[in-house]
DNA sequence: ACCTGAACACCGTTCAAGT
DNA sequence: ACCTGAACACCGTTCAAGT
């Protein structure tokens, strides 16, 4: 069993992945969301292998910028667990999935397809799971929601409807109405 | 105003045309969804600069490869709208969609994103969304669908639920438990 | 008229050479 | 150890030259 043992990062190299994070962002922002790994270590002012060191392929770059959002979306995905009111506690998860989804693309794009590149993003997912499990237990106890559905469907579901927002006019308000009907759907 | 005159192509101009659309499924099919015209000009057998004359872009590509598939929606929405009992016509009309998102990729990413690059493309969406009003129309005076449910609402749905139906093991089962889920959550 | 494919710009990825 | 960027392969798109 091996782990790897150093934790923190050199300083220049933390300074390089910070770079190369802050370009993509930018990119992403600037409504990109391609990630040309070129481009990006242009803009970081970094060597490309350099950019290829620390993350491997574009999916590990994607997910290095989800990571923020994904951290968050475990702490509310906790706390709805938490809630007494479990039917509610379901509809929170659900739009708070949802609302980092919009608000962070590749969250989105990282819940959409999983196949993890990273530790990290593996671990949080499993977080994530995990909390979803116990929003739906308690929910099927208290008898509001199909007995059928996982955790999983969670997450299908909540990028399904991401997917449906951004496919027109006023995302904000299409994911409201959809999620609405979703959570409608959803109960026994 | 002016139409363009000449509806059936050259013979030769016809076979070009045919053959890039044969390439571009084969890649389709076989998993590849990117449908890199050079490649694709290659395997047709046929410049590029051909490729780009009757598709001058990859989504009109796309729009090409969908129409077949989108004219047999249509048909089956028509159908649907036509249907006595109008809740199971509703019901028929989304479930079409889905089904043919889900066997033709490029009927997928055409719905997804509308923004339509051929005139034939811009056509069938408007009939399809005459027949989605009809059915709209019937459902709701006969109060089995929400009030504030529109045709594009339907367009919408269907993309996501196709998402999410992609997004995981056994696209096909998952496609009927969510279409089940929202269609529960349309009812009034 | 329509077709061809060389040519240019750009991106992904690797790896020998530097520090 | 880590970083750099030239180098190679590949793709999108255009356009001068062919038929």
């Amino acid at each position: 069993m091996s782990y790897p043992l150093r934790v923190t990062l050199r300083a220049d190299s933390a300074r390089v992945r910070a770079r190369t994070l802050a370009a993509a962002r930018a990119r992403m922002a600037a409504g990109d969301l391609e990630l040309p790994m070129n481009a990006i270590a242009k803009e970081a002012g970094v060597g490309v292998g350099t950019v290829y060191r620390h993350f491997p392929n574009r999916r590990a770059l994607l997910e290095g910028l989800a990571t923020e959002s994904f951290t968050e979306l475990v702490r509310e995905a906790r706390a709805a667990a938490e809630n007494p009111d479990i039917a509610t506690g379901l509809a929170d998860l659900l739009r708070a999935a949802l609302r980092r989804q919009l608000t962070d693309a590749s969250l989105a794009a990282v819940l959409s397809e999983p196949g993890f590149e990273c530790l990290d993003t593996q671990e949080l997912s499993k977080e994530l799971g995990a909390a979803a499990l116990q929003v739906l237990d308690r929910a099927r106890e208290a008898g509001v929601v199909r007995r059928d559905v996982t955790p999983d469907d969670f997450r299908r579901l909540t990028c399904g409807i991401q997917h449906a927002a951004r496919g027109g006019g006023d995302p904000g308000a299409a994911a409201d109405r959809y999620l609405d009907i979703v959570l409608k759907g959803l109960r026994p």
